[in-house]
Parts: C-alpha cells; sequence; structure tokens
DNA sequence: GTCTATAGAGTGATAGAC
DNA sequence: GTCTATCACTCTATAGAC
C-alpha cells in the first residue's frame, strides 16, 4: 500500500493549477487548497520553489507531446500522423475548455524565466508538424509555413475559446484544420 | 505649464504595465518603478485600486478599437476598411511586438472578472469584421466564420511571435491574411 | 485661500522560502 | 508552522494650480 506522494503524482495537480491561474496567480496557498499538498511536500520534492514547480510542469507536459504527437509526426506515416494529431489534441485540451500552459507562460514578461522551455516545445511542434507535411508532397519552406499556421490557429483558437468561454471556438477551428489539411 | 497629472495621461503608462505582466504579475510598486506614479496618485484616480486601474485600461483599448477599426469595418466601404485593419493593427501590435492586453487577461481564471469587457471586445471584433466581409459578396455564415478564424489567427499569431520571441511570426501571418482577403 | 494632486510612511494580510 | 518580504491599500501632510 502506498501512503506517501511522490513527485510524480504531484506534478500532474500542479499542472492544474498553473494551467487555472499562471504562474505569478499560482500561490502555494492555492495549491494547498486545490491539490491538499502542503509546503513542507511541495519543498521536498521542489527545493528551488515555485519556479522548480512550474518547470517540473513543463517538462512533463513537454515530454507527453514528444511522445504523443512529436515523435509520430516525425517518424510515422505522415497521413496517419497528422490525423492521430486531431483527435489527441481535441482530446488533450478536452474540447477547447483546458488552456495551453506554455501558451500562458509565454504570453506575460515572467515567460523569460522559462523561454528556453517555452521556445523549445513550440519550435519542436513546428518542426515535427513541418516534416509531416513535407511527406504528403509539400515543398520543404511551404510545409514549414503550413506547420506554423496549423499551430498558430490551434493556439489561437484556444485563447478565444477560453476568453470568450465559448469551447466551440476551438472544436470548430479544429474541424476546419482536419479537413483542410 | 502643467506638472499634474491627469487620469488621461496616467491609462497609457498603466497599460503598458498590465500589457508586460499581466493582472497578477503587475504591483503598484512595479507601476511605480516603470512610471514614476506613485500611490498617493494612482488611488486619487482610481479609487477602486488595481481592479479600477486595470478596467481602465480595457476600457481605452478598447474604445481605441471601437474607432480606428470597429466602426469602420461596420460603417465604411468593406474592401477598403478590411484593408485598412491590417496596417492598422500592424501598427497597433508594434509588428508582433505588442502582445493584446485583452488576451492576457483573457487566457487565466483571473479573467472572469473581466469576463464582460473581454467577451465584448472580441464579441464586436468578430461582428464588425463579419459585416464588412458579408458585404464583399460571402454568405452571412461564412462571413462569420471567417471574421472568426481572422481574428483567432491574428491573436495566435501575436501568441506564438511572443512566446518565440520572434516578432516575424506574426508580420507573416498578417502578409497571409492580407492576401487571403 | 481653496482645491486638486502628490508623496510616502504605515496598515494588516499574505506571499514564497524554509 | 515560522519567517521575512512584499502585497494591495489607507491616510495624513503638503505642494502646486488658479
Amino acid at each position: 500500500m502506498k501512503v506517501l506522494l511522490e513527485r510524480a503524482d504531484i506534478v500532474p495537480r500542479l499542472a492544474s493549477v498553473f494551467r487555472d491561474f499562471g504562474y505569478e496567480g499560482t500561490t502555494l496557498a492555492r495549491i494547498g487548497e486545490r491539490t491538499g499538498i502542503t509546503k513542507g511536500s511541495l519543498y521536498h520534492f521542489f527545493p528551488g520553489g515555485k519556479h522548480e514547480m512550474a518547470m517540473a510542469v513543463l517538462a512533463e507536459i513537454d515530454a507527453w507531446f514528444e511522445s504523443n504527437v512529436f515523435r509520430s509526426l516525425r517518424e510515422d506515416e505522415a497521413e496517419a500522423a497528422i490525423a492521430t494529431m486531431w483527435s489527441t489534441i481535441d482530446r488533450y485540451y478536452r474540447s477547447g475548455q483546458n488552456t495551453c500552459v506554455f501558451a500562458i507562460f509565454g504570453i506575460v514578461s515572467s515567460r523569460d524565466q522559462f523561454a528556453v522551455a517555452i521556445t523549445s516545445y513550440f519550435r519542436r511542434w513546428i518542426d515535427a508538424l513541418a516534416i509531416a507535411i513535407e511527406r504528403t508532397g509539400l515543398t520543404k519552406p511551404a510545409a514549414r509555413r503550413s506547420a506554423e499556421t496549423i499551430v498558430s490557429e490551434i493556439q489561437g483558437a484556444l485563447l478565444l475559446a477560453h476568453a470568450l468561454n465559448e469551447p466551440t471556438m476551438f472544436t470548430r477551428t479544429l474541424a476546419r484544420l482536419r479537413a483542410a489539411y
């Protein structure tokens, strides 16, 4: 029987708080309220404090996308990998109800302390998608432009869906992209 | 000679701080550092505190867009109004270096206290643009879908431009939209 | 003199660190 | 839980505009 927490149990719970409140808006008290994890436990697993907690959240999301989206785009058959991507991210973003933690962190100036993680994530997404699109027959520059447009549209739709509290804004965009690519 | 501040002088300076740090990340101390405006002046003009300051910032940006973008889209000749929009927002967002305060406020959960202002802003942008596009000959539903896509793409491009610290991501998107509509 | 705007010390509450 | 720093905010004394 396991009664003690492990770091791996904590990170997803931290993610949910950072996702809702952003970096500045996430306080240790709020983490405690929402997850039941006390400050003692937090500092035991993340001696670097709030910054290390946020880095762990970004790293876990990054790893999830790497193994569920990016790798497949780079290595698998292109059309299938792209088709899988639409349904994977629809599930991940809960059809527009979830926001993207990298977007939240990337839009304000505290972005600077996570700049490497943020740029790496978006760059690798665009790069992997460009590789897949190129394999469907487009030229390298055209594939790259399409990849940038798609990631940008996904993020824009997520943003608007949340700002307007209208998740269908996201699902409609996803349906349109699915049909176009 | 005028040495005393007026509310109208303060709001744009506040906007620059909220734009860079978001609502939670903006502190009165930081406002003081960046603008030289001390608490005495701030609370004199904004008795409602930080919340009222943020509302004033949103209201001013909203009014600027209303008179420089939305009104023209609704009332002026459609092709000309749309053409003007591209260059107006390119200037407003300083070719991708600026972020959108409504987007920053709208992406985190503190969005709730500004929900009315945020949804009104994006809705009126989409509505005005849909009216203009419909006038160019599209059906009402098609025009609306295009308008949603455009606003979403603009926001997505702004987000990615900032997250990747690559403003050209925004200018390229704007160029593509300009060519397509 | 009157009134508006300003400076900034001081308040309790709460932040993150440990 | 304890600590110190910092948070939003209050308040008083005074400077500048007319």
